[in-house]
RNA sequence: GUCCCCAUCGUCUAGCCAGGUCCAGGACACCGGCCUUUCACGCCGGCGACACGGGUUCGAAUCCCGUUGGGGACGCCA
């Protein structure tokens, strides 16, 4: 079991100090991500959870997680400990919870036999088969597919297969002033019976919802735009359940490439896969924040400065689409911003993918300043790195051929002689030295860097080659260019 | 099909609510240049949009109507 208690993952510090200014007439903001487990957490959800945890920090307020399994078929474990660990990855920490709704079938039951003794909902016999029927036959009609209502007057009791129906008002309009997309409203003849209690003892979704964010004090609701022809419904069993509605805000959805629903064909949609791809947590809550939501032409946010300044106000009404190449580009930027001791924490599982078991902590910390501008990824930041951590260098066939040749033994040969007599420690005085040994064999001084750079590091590109130097130290840049030197006349091996 | 939502560069967006300062600004990507020992970073420049049609107004990206387009919902899924 996992242990899935009071969180308090990182305390959002109030620099910049945001407001939670609370006055004993409003009510405590609180707000909740409610997913269900029945997938990894992606990236809508992940933006969902963001925007709803904001608005929390924002106000001062609570953040509550709860689990939304009332679908037992699809509910799973691995799926909620995937959700919590991309929770924790991203820094969401909750107030509340995780609530399971499985475990408040009690709770739920008992507001059904309220509301049928109120006659507010009714027990309902049709079969599926029939159900199925009405369906059809109002689409063929030009009709919307809804159930017709033909046990709302019967007064059935419990039977065997029968669920409990809502029943809904046929007259008026259901509305409310929405959070992001201003005044809606629907004509409840729109809006037919639905089920709140299954014919297999559970209650579905829209019953769940609205008596655990009654019963959770939910002063906001915010959550994706595919969710605006429920709320209608939702409003009326807030009613029926004769509580307050809380306020709405519904966030357009994030989009594919082409334009539609986010699904796996649209490349990686999880957010825990971009961990696995060497994201930055920070990268990605900035480029979730900005999709949708901004502030005039800023661009970057650190995490404090999005619970400063985020507000429902400016998020957008269009769907958006999800811009890969804009979140490698945030990375690049957060990477540059992080620590060389936070990288290289960071960094065991990327080496590790190239083979790389154990290192020298020293070296990594001595290299990472050279090495982070020219990473956007943490696999990237690994990959520039592991010339500095191997003993013996993996040698890029193209740069070994077109620079580890007999012509460029001389240039291995003087190096060598330079770094026996100056040492590596002062990049000045190796600068002036290979200057002065390109003028003599009649070099540029790239004719002179990149064999050394191939010699060092294996490869064609690498950082400045006297930072190179140092990092490497004296011993090992000598024995590379010995070794290198032996390559040039015995290019086979 | 019905209902609901939406509509500024390829993409994310500012501007729209309180019409003129917008022949529309920023960012990513792309292209060119500079810097330079390589690759990056950085800097400079370029390409590139108010979906369309009416209306209101001296004046509309901004307000109104319509069209088109897109998305979502119509489940004993959430």
């Amino acid at each position: 079991m996992l242990n899935l208690g009071r969180q308090k993952l990182s305390k959002p510090s109030n620099l910049g100090s945001p407001m939670p200014q609370q006055d004993d007439q409003t009510p405590r903001v609180r707000t909740r991500f409610p997913p269900s487990p029945t997938g990894a957490l992606h990236l809508g959800g992940a933006r969902t959870a963001l925007f709803n945890w904001l608005f929390a920090r924002h106000h001062g307020g609570d953040f509550v997680f709860r689990l939304e399994d009332t679908d037992r078929q699809r509910s799973r474990d691995e799926h909620v400990e995937s959700i919590v660990r991309a929770m924790h990855w991203l820094g969401l920490d909750w107030d509340e919870g995780p609530f399971y709704q499985s475990r408040r079938f009690d709770r739920y039951r008992e507001a059904i036999e309220q509301m049928l003794a109120q006659d507010r909902a009714y027990w309902c016999h049709c079969p599926p088969e029939r159900l199925q029927q009405v369906r059809e036959a109002a689409l063929a009609s030009g009709g919307k597919p809804m159930y017709d209502g033909a046990c709302r007057e019967k007064g059935l009791g419990p039977a065997d297969g029968a669920v409990v129906r809502f029943k809904g008002p046929r007259q008026g309009h259901t509305g409310w002033r929405d959070l992001v997309k201003g005044a809606i409203s629907f004509d409840n003849a729109e809006l037919d019976d639905l089920v709140i209690f299954r014919s297999d003892g559970s209650p579905t979704y829209h019953l769940a919802v609205v008596v655990d964010d009654v019963d959770m004090k939910i002063t906001h609701v915010i959550r994706g735009d595919d969710h605006i022809s429920n709320t209608p419904r939702q409003i009326l069993l807030y009613q029926a359940l004769d509580s307050a509605t809380p306020q709405f805000g519904h966030v357009p959805m994030i989009l594919g490439h082409d334009k539609t629903k986010l699904s796996k064909r649209h490349g990686a949609t999880a957010v825990i896969a971009y961990q696995d791809m060497g994201y930055l947590p920070e990268a990605m809550l900035n480029a979730l924040a900005r999709l949708g939501w901004s502030h005039g032409d800023q661009e970057i946010f650190s995490r404090d400065e999005l619970i400063a300044l985020f507000n429902l106000e400016s998020v957008g009404k269009g769907a958006a689409v999800f811009d890969p190449d804009k979140l490698l580009h945030l990375n690049a930027h957060w990477i540059q911003q992080s620590t060389p001791e936070r990288l290289a924490a960071a960094l065991p599982p990327f080496l590790a993918q190239r083979g790389i078991m154990a290192h020298d902590q020293a070296t990594l910390l001595a290299a990472m300043p050279h090495l982070t501008p020219r990473a956007k990824t943490l696999l990237e930041l690994a990959d520039w790195a592991e010339p500095f951590l191997v003993e013996a260098v993996a040698f890029d066939p193209q740069a070994r051929a077109k620079f580890l040749v007999p012509a460029n033994a001389v240039v291995l040969q003087r190096v060598s002689e330079m770094v026996e007599g100056l040492g590596v420690a002062d990049g000045a005085a190796l600068e002036a030295g290979f200057k002065d040994l390109a003028a003599q064999l009649g070099l540029k001084l790239g004719g002179v860097a990149q064999p050394v750079r191939v010699a060092l590091t294996g490869r064609a590109a690498s950082p400045g080659i006297f930072e190179v130097m140092a990092i490497l130290g004296g011993q090992r840049t000598l024995a590379r260019l010995g070794r290198a030197l032996e390559m040039t006349t015995s290019p086979g091996a």
